[in-house]
RNA sequence: GGGAGCAUAGCUCAGCUGGGAGAGCAUCUGCCUUACAAGCAGAGGGUCAUAGGUUCGAGCCCUAUUGUUCCCACCA
């Protein structure tokens, strides 16, 4: 207890030197135990090219929080770190590297631009994990993974493996969402559809045979020269004699029929509907019911192929002004229509995504997606907050086959292999010859799977699956998954369904689902806005306590946040509020270590604090449980700074200051017990600050974060001590209110006067009398049965069961007195009939439960009584 | 087209299964009181978006409306 506390508390000296130390111990570490319940978290593996930002801080934290408590209730808590190798966004990084020496990768070939990513990984792959680290982050590093480990890429080929051989992964010719700039197709949930503002080209297409023209509207133009069918409605009498003939596309001059179809809406346009099998997905299906030849007009780059006649070459932006052009001057051209109309653009790169039909490697998802839709449905998995549920479910309901091939190098490459007798092999291993025609050389696929593929395996992957190890026996299923609504589709559905296909278990039974934090405005915080902070600037200046604090005080599941600077200081302050509470208790300790005290020494102020932590960690535990974390925080954070602070260190300072009183032991053991019981239950929130003091004010553990949480004991349940101290509060709130309003400045004692005729009050009051002086700034107090001596002129307050007189010596104003007593009468008259009403309602009596209506009666004595009291104190006012 | 969220004090937001409206910041008034001025004490400020309904009782449940944000979707 010698430790010498500086005024302000300074994170950057303290974090680093804690962090080190709790790895240095393996705090962090988890075995498997079996005389212990686990309690696994695996995080969202942060991509490679990461840094880490505010929406990172905000999910690491609460993990955090929750292994945190978990671990100090004596669970084996493991969180499972971790990074993800995130294909296309780490590709696109090596590619813009190599560039700027002049490089593509076709330059270098596939294995030494693997070389470079690999180096690339080494290098910066790392970074986002020591930035988690200065968020105080109490991950199991011995366990850290990485989506192309050996282990994990092992995974992943046994799952395709398995998967293939029950006909679950399939290649097939089918039309794909193609980003022509990333050169690669994309999955249905990469797509991002946006509204932008476009044109609508009425044309015309001359019907063979007739003079008669087909009208019809496209936003599409260039895609005609695809285009082998033209369809109506089957009952648009319009069409009717039509239906049969042909048309002529011209530039390609391809005679294309005229079919009925009823996917045209009659009601839309001229009903008439051009059809590109090859470039559309609604003309795609009808293709098929039609039997429609597929003419694919476009190369990977975006240019128009061969099948474009003088167009090819042409990019399709530039086919398309040049279509529209000819087709005005031949006059095809109807109309030009401005529409705003939602386009598909590839996520990563905001290119226009063009449908193309291309043969991929697609993940039948309908039999996968049944017991996924089963976990959710029977309760087994649960979403935090609830509603996020819905959007699970209508998705896996609605789930369409999952394209997983990549045309990318940087990823986990398709374990298939060809042979030029036609024959595919899949195999985990290369096979040696070809089981056919024993042909050696099989070439393997040259494309790579999408990221999430690997990702979905991550909860047993990391464990060590497929090896059956110890780990994966004892820690899966995990217990909760923390995460962002934005990723729901990409990355919770694909764990569950395929937790429940490899595993037969779903990977965690809750969902705990938060928001984006956005700007000061309400703005997503984005590079291109420049209006992003970041954590690590914030951790400098105000500390990781002080950040985590920021990040879960005032927010709740799945809702936005903004992050404001005015937030980040508020909490700093509060850091600063525990550290001077803990000063003020260490000089008071001065060369003590301990104190030891029976409870029959505690006064019941003592018994008033320690009943209020014991309350405290039985709430906190309640709502960390239903994971409302910010509830929880505000909670402990209030309790610290206004009762603990505010009214129990103003209360024993007179016991502290005098060494000869002999309750002065009972106050310093009431006070570092609380204390502590405060800083344990805080510690998963700010857990830098609270070993700080924790490992300061005491010596028989070593580390606050495998000491034990508090838990509710009904030792310390002192009901009445704490009814008893309230009343002294509000007393001694009147006192001060009256000071204020008397303008008395606090440097002059004023004498008071306590009348109460109740006994059991008197004595309350008799042995918090002391309070009146240090918190009241009285200089006599005088505690009696009635008003003898006390002047006619004193200003009062009535409270529970009493009144409070001040005399003072020079005239009061009788006038303003009236009226604060008479306002006071007001309010207290509502409040009397409000009650009133209720106990009069025979519904209330008859129907609302008795606790309810015994709290109602309690009020209405105390409220009556008050009234009662202020009624006379405003008749001797005269 | 379908679905969801939000609307509470000047600002940003809490308010869990219905039982007397809260916090932080901001504002006003006093205080450098020997833990903390990053502090202490006190004060002002809200027909909880609108209209109905259920209930003894609604910020909370139901219906509709308005505004706002987001997600999903193949209207050419």
């Amino acid at each position: 207890m010698k430790k010498q506390f500086e005024k302000n508390y300074d994170p950057s000296v303290v974090e680093d030197r804690i962090y080190k130390n709790w790895i240095e111990n393996k705090y962090f570490h988890a075995e498997v135990d079996k005389s212990k319940k686990p309690f696994t978290i695996v995080i969202p593996p942060p991509n490679i090219t990461g840094h880490l930002h505010m929406g990172h801080a905000l999910d690491e934290t609460m993990q955090d929080i929750l292994i945190r408590w978990k671990r100090m209730q004596g669970f084996n808590a493991l969180w499972v770190p971790g990074t993800d190798h995130a294909s296309i966004s780490t590709e696109v990084k090596i590619v813009e590297k190599m560039a700027q020496e002049g490089l593509k990768k076709e330059d270098v070939g596939r294995d030494e631009f693997l070389k470079r990513a690999w180096e690339w990984k080494k290098e910066y792959g790392g970074t986002i994990l020591n930035q988690l680290k200065k968020l105080g982050s109490s991950c199991d590093w011995d366990r850290e993974r990485f989506t192309m480990d050996e282990g994990l890429s092992n995974a992943v080929l046994t799952v395709f493996t398995k998967l293939y051989e029950k006909g679950w992964i399939y290649k097939g010719e089918k039309l794909i969402n193609w980003c022509p700039k990333c050169q690669t197709t994309i999955s249905d949930a990469e797509v991002d559809h946006i509204d932008m503002a476009g044109s609508f080209w009425h044309i015309k297409y001359p019907i063979k045979g007739t003079d008669r023209f087909l009208q019809f509207a496209t936003t599409r133009p260039e895609t005609m020269l695809g285009d082998t069918a033209i369809a109506v409605n089957p009952k648009d009498d319009r069409y009717k004699d039509i239906v049969g003939m042909t048309c002529i596309i011209p530039f390609v001059d391809r005679e294309i029929p005229i079919i009925a179809d009823s996917y045209v809406d009659m009601e839309f346009g001229t009903g008439v509907v051009k059809i590109t099998p090859a470039h559309d997905p609604n003309d795609f299906e009808v293709g098929e019911r039609h039997s429609l030849p597929r003419i694919n007009i476009m190369n990977d780059d975006g240019t128009i192929n061969e099948n474009g006649g003088k167009f090819e070459g042409l990019d399709r932006y530039d086919a398309r002004k040049a279509i529209v052009k000819e087709l005005d001057e031949m006059g095809l051209l109807v109309k030009i229509e401005n529409i705003n109309h939602s386009v598909g653009v590839h996520e990563r790169c905001n290119e226009v995504i063009e449908p193309l039909i291309k043969k991929q490697w697609f993940v039948k998802m309908s039999d996968m997606a049944k017991p996924a839709i089963e976990a959710y449905k029977s309760g087994k998995l649960r979403f935090v907050p609830e509603r996020f549920g819905k959007v699970y479910l209508h998705w896996l309901e609605n789930i369409r086959d999952w394209c997983i091939s990549r045309q990318l190098w940087w990823g986990h490459r398709i374990p298939a292999y060809y042979c030029s007798c036609g024959e595919v092999v899949v195999s985990a291993e290369q096979p040696e010859k070809c089981p056919k025609c024993g042909l050696r050389d099989l070439k393997q696929d040259e494309d790579t799977l999408d990221t999430w593929f690997s990702s979905a395996l991550w909860p047993f992957s990391t464990l060590g699956w497929p090896e059956k190890t110890p780990e994966l026996d004892y820690f899966y299923p995990t217990n909760v998954l923390v995460t962002g609504y934005d990723i729901i589709f990409f990355w919770v559905v694909r764990m569950v369904f395929s937790g429940i296909e490899q595993m037969g278990e779903i990977p965690f039974n809750d969902v705990l689902i938060h928001g984006l934090i956005r700007d000061s405005q309400g703005r997503k915080m984005s590079k291109s806005l420049g209006n992003g902070i970041d954590p690590l600037e914030v951790i400098d200046k105000f500390g990781a306590d002080a950040l985590r604090l920021t990040l879960i005080t005032g927010n709740s599941p799945g809702n936005d946040f903004r992050f404001y600077q005015e937030k980040l200081e508020a909490n700093r302050n509060f850091l600063n509020k525990i550290w001077n509470a803990t000063r003020f208790i260490m000089m008071n300790f001065e060369d003590k270590d301990d104190v030891s005290v029976s409870l029959k020494e505690l006064t019941d102020a003592d018994k008033w604090i320690l009943s209020k932590v014991n309350t405290l960690a039985k709430e906190v535990t309640e709502n960390l449980d239903g994971y409302e974390l910010g509830i929880a925080v505000s909670k402990i954070y209030d309790f610290i700074w206004d009762e603990y602070c505010d009214w129990y260190i103003e209360m024993v300072k007179p016991r502290l200051y005098n060494k000869e009183d002999e309750t002065r032991n009972a106050a310093l053991w009431t006070l570092k017990k609380v204390l502590i019981d405060a800083l344990k239950l805080l510690h998963p929130f700010m857990p830098f600050i609270t070993e700080e003091i924790f490992t300061s004010v005491q010596t028989d553990e070593k580390t606050i974060m495998l000491s034990s949480w508090p838990v509710f004991s009904d030792e310390f349940d002192f009901a009445k001590e704490e009814k008893d101290i309230e009343l002294i509060k509000s007393a001694v709130k009147s006192i001060r209110n009256i000071r204020t309003e008397m303008n008395v400045v606090p440097s002059r004692k004023a004498k008071v006067y306590v009348v109460s005729d109740k006994d059991s009050v008197i004595n309350i009051f008799e042995n918090g009398k002391v309070f009146f002086s240090s918190l009241g700034h009285a200089s006599e107090v005088v505690i009696q049965k009635n008003k003898d001596g006390i002047s006619d002129d004193a200003v009062s307050a009535v409270i529970h069961d009493g009144v409070i007189y001040m005399p003072f010596e020079e005239l009061v104003d009788t006038e303003k007195e009236k009226e604060r007593l008479l306002k006071e009468k007001d309010k207290l008259l509502k409040e009397v009939e409000r009650v009133e009403k209720k106990l009069n309602n025979q519904g209330f009596i008859a129907k609302a439960p008795e606790k309810v209506i015994n709290e109602e009666k309690a009020k209405m004595e105390k409220y009556s009584n008050m009234l009662n009291q202020v009624m006379e104190q405003i008749k001797r006012l005269g």
